[in-house]
DNA sequence: CGCCCTCTTGAAATTGTTCAATAGAGGTGG
DNA sequence: CCACCTCTATTGAACAATTTCAAGAGGGCG
């Protein structure tokens, strides 16, 4: 069989994906059929709505590695994540690179308030994503206050987790840091209702190290250092069992 | 004369103001008169919604150092600055302390979507702010989608400074960090129409090291280091100079 | 006038980085 | 199907930036 999971790509997703399956019933972009509509912020919307956001949505497939969109271009467009995951980041001139999230299906991404991204995306595993013009998707916004409610308590939620991850850039260790990183994975697996035990990390030590500030030496040390000390183990495919949990989560919260 | 400005306040702000001065015209809630509303979410809001909006707000004073509520309060209420300098931070459990950000006369804060906030938000200067009941806001937004897409605006930028933040403190070097800050102050008071030159630092140095990630020491020494390199002018009163911008903003963007 | 607190400065210690080499895993092509 | 090649991850040792520990200076307030 030629259709295995590739390694680096782990439990769940191949390096490219088949280009936007067009559904059995045909219709264009079917938002009432979409299988993750309630992890997304088009849950609110009925029916009819459903219909109308369609017409402005286009899909989209990444295989991993591909940029979605670099800081600097125009902001015509925003996305939500259907599959995959992709990393959004920043960067200095010199290279040096701060991954300030990784995204997965049902988040939402590409708000800016200026003309242009704030921010790199690009995909880590393959992925597929619903695209809408920026400016349609206002146009359907000042219709749908419900939906825009939906964005803000998304993009508060957003500040939250950012703060913690200040928290976590600022003064936190490294040993610290990555039994956050862990749990943070873990628990939204979960939410998303995958599975958080063995925490599926799908990104390269170099995307964790530049998402927790440190090098991949000391991410890969650190990891080292959590599994003698018993507190995970390192299976294959890019898996993390927590082997225990309460320990990872005194280690991350400084108890 | 007694009145002088405290030299830790600074140039603009004294340790404590006096309790809301009623307007001449006597209004319980003056919204209409408000000197600071087109730099607050209550910008677009026309004669009748000021009104409104004035039923359900109360004006509160707090006095340099003064918590305005902590960590895991109950988020009953959402704020706007209208004078002074606050901070928000969160800690972690043996006291290290992360600042994710100073706020001033038109920021907005308190914004929660769990039951509790989730972080502390203290005075640095001596400040006032509006208070709204959550709840009663929640009902007047629902009523006035421009303001909460005003809220939605202002939570996307505050992601966009988060970011940055992020990378600041993933990535840069304490000289970058400084010189990162200084510019970021220097920025804001332009935009609220302050000076932006010699630029007025009202926090210690303690407050800035928890926002830069870093200690007081390495703060203090970071300052004397570009001060010797001719870049600042430290002056008194808590105030700084960029005697050179132009090799500031280099540093701060690493060019 | 003197105490207290914050800020600055100095020296030693430490965490994490940098540089360098080895190991592991997957993909490729013979 | 196996050997090879490449890329990523791991491990080791030296180094560096920042922290920690410690002391002194400056300034305001009582």
């Amino acid at each position: 069989m030629r259709d295995h999971m590739t390694p680096s790509a782990g439990a769940k997703s191949a390096t490219t994906l088949k280009p936007a399956e067009p559904r059995p019933g045909g219709k264009p972009s079917g938002c009432a059929a979409c299988a993750v509509r309630n992890l997304t912020v088009c849950a609110p919307l009925d029916g009819g709505e459903l219909l109308a956001i369609g017409q402005l949505s286009t899909h989209l497939t990444l295989a991993c590695g591909d940029p979605l969109f670099a800081e600097g271009d125009p902001a015509a467009h925003v996305f939500n994540v259907t599959e995959g995951t992709l990393k959004v980041f920043k960067l200095l001139p010199d290279g040096r690179r701060q991954v300030t999230g990784f995204l997965s299906t049902g988040d939402f991404l590409g708000l800016a308030n200026g003309e242009t991204y704030a921010y790199s995306a690009e995909a880590v595993t393959a992925a597929r994503l619903c695209r809408f013009q920026r400016r349609k998707l206002d146009g359907f916004l000042a219709e749908h206050p419900e939906m825009e409610r939906r964005l803000l308590h998304r993009a508060s939620n957003e500040l939250a987790e950012a703060q913690e991850q200040m928290l976590l850039l600022g003064r936190k260790t490294a040993k610290e840091r990555i039994a956050s990183f862990l749990l943070l994975l873990s628990r939204r697996a979960e939410q998303r209702g995958g599975t958080g035990d063995p925490v599926f990390l799908p990104m390269s030590r170099t995307d964790i190290a530049d998402y927790l500030g440190l090098t991949t030496e000391t991410v890969s040390r650190t990891f080292t250092r959590l599994k003698t000390e018993g507190v995970i183990q390192l299976l294959p495919n890019s898996l993390v069992r927590l082997a225990r949990r309460e320990a990872l989560a005194e280690i991350a919260e400084a108890l």
